[in-house]
RNA sequence: UGGGGUGUCGCCAAGCGGUAAGGCAGCGGGUUUUGAUCCCGCCAUUCGGAGGUUCGAAUCCUUCCACCCCAG
């Protein structure tokens, strides 16, 4: 019969209430996908009003009325719970610091979200994020975003390469301001929307009282690299390596007048090792260790030169990665500040992300002889 | 209670008769889909207390108090 017309393709946008993935949602719409829209909320504690997820709700909600396009809503928040917060707490527990959001890209938008999408008869899934994906023969590979302040590849480098021929990043080569743009000239109603922070689902709250709801502090001194002590801390878990605010380190008799960061964690002795001055050796890493890759171009053979971002929105650096039993060892050009570990090593070529993982342990520079405690955090 | 010293913001610390620097900490804001870093702003009508000298004192004098050191 000559009747119905094929049905265009379906694209399901993830939409976070955000002005990103509205546009994202816009711009497919204009390129002629049949769009639909998808919400998830994920986290579903509601104490003290800052998750925010019932206005972004009601925010999504308006954005679809404009757009003239259906909005699913769903709720993972079991998988989240398991997937990205158990790890999170984890991590803190191990006295490391997690990057709760590269694991529920992975876990939770690029996994149980995409595959309901699937389920609902997407062809494609499609998100917000400042990234875009080009293809190479029968090779996808993620790259930045244009936007070299807004780029979000960082965040996306453990999600499973399978997908990415059905995923789409809408406003990946666009500026944010761009993006603001085009969604005050379309009346989207969120165009002057702020930008959120915080946790993915979590959002912005007071850390301490945060964690303190699910782990239990355990307050001890602080110390310098000589053992002195010269504060306490409220625990360990509360701190991270690089950290300046929250230490109450005042002004020591005929002491230097630069502040305090922190330089290493020792769980066994409950102790924070601070330093003076933001450009201290003990605060410098020569390379380091991660545990097992994640790859999403073709893992390279042994050794790799590229380039490596250590923490979001840091410039890469030029490094050298090889590959061993337990994971890679990544030797940077020039020292590193404040190396992290729970935090990823994200390698990229170029505007290619390769893959990432995350940092097991900073190795101290050659140059001086680490002492007693920052031995034993920083081996070499 | 013999001698000496010191007491300025939560912590250091300038100031030495002309009307309270600065740093650290803290707080607030900005940047930021982690945690940080970073940036901006705020932060002593008052100088241990009480008198006095002076046009004018944190700065000079008297006295009291507190702490520190050396002795004893």
């Amino acid at each position: 019969m000559a009747g119905m017309p094929p049905e265009q393709p379906l694209v399901i946008v993830a939409l976070s209430g955000g002005v990103d993935s509205a546009v994202a949602a816009l711009l497919l719409q204009r390129q002629g996908y049949r769009v639909q829209a998808l919400f998830m909320s994920n986290w579903e504690e509601d104490e003290a009003g800052y998750c925010t997820a019932a206005e972004d709700y009601q925010d999504a909600r308006r954005v679809c009325d404009v757009l003239d396009i259906p909005l699913h809503k769903a709720t993972f928040a079991a998988q989240y719970r398991e997937r990205v917060f158990a790890d999170f707490l984890r991590e803190y527990q191990a006295g490391r610091t997690p990057n709760p959001d590269v694991l529920c890209n992975r876990e939770i938008k690029f996994g149980v979200c995409l595959e309901y999408a699937r389920r609902l008869g997407a062809t494609h899934f499609a998100t917000g994020h400042y990234a875009r994906i080009a293809r190479n023969g029968e090779r996808y590979k993620l790259l930045k975003g244009c936007d070299p302040s807004k780029d979000q590849s960082y965040f996306l480098h453990s999600i499973d390469p399978a997908v990415l021929p059905q995923v789409l990043f809408p406003i990946g080569h666009l500026d944010k301001s761009a993006v603001r743009q085009i969604a005050r000239e379309a009346v989207l109603p969120v165009y002057d929307k702020k930008d959120s922070t915080g946790i993915c689902f979590i959002g912005e709250r007071p850390f301490r009282e945060f964690l303190s709801r699910y782990l239990p502090a355990q307050p001890g001194f602080i110390e310098t690299p000589s053992g002195e002590v010269i504060g306490r801390h409220e625990g360990l878990m509360y701190y991270t390596l690089g950290q300046r605010q929250g230490l109450g380190i005042g002004g020591l008799a005929h002491g230097a007048e630069a502040a305090w960061y922190v330089a290493a964690k020792d769980p066994a002795r409950n102790v924070l090792t601070v330093v003076q001055g933001s450009d201290h050796p003990l605060l410098h890493a020569s390379a380091l260790r991660t545990e097992a890759p994640h790859w999403l171009s073709q893992p390279p053979a042994r050794v790799l030169r590229c380039s490596v971002k250590t923490r979001y929105r840091q410039a890469d650096q030029s490094c050298t990665v090889e590959l061993d039993a337990d994971g890679t060892l990544v030797t940077f050009e020039r020292p590193q500040r404040a190396i992290t570990p729970g935090q990823s090593a994200v390698f990229y070529s170029g505007e290619e992300c390769l893959g990432g993982a995350v940092i097991a342990r900073a190795l101290a520079p050659r140059t001086y002889a680490a002492s007693s405690a920052i031995a034993a955090s920083m081996p070499v």
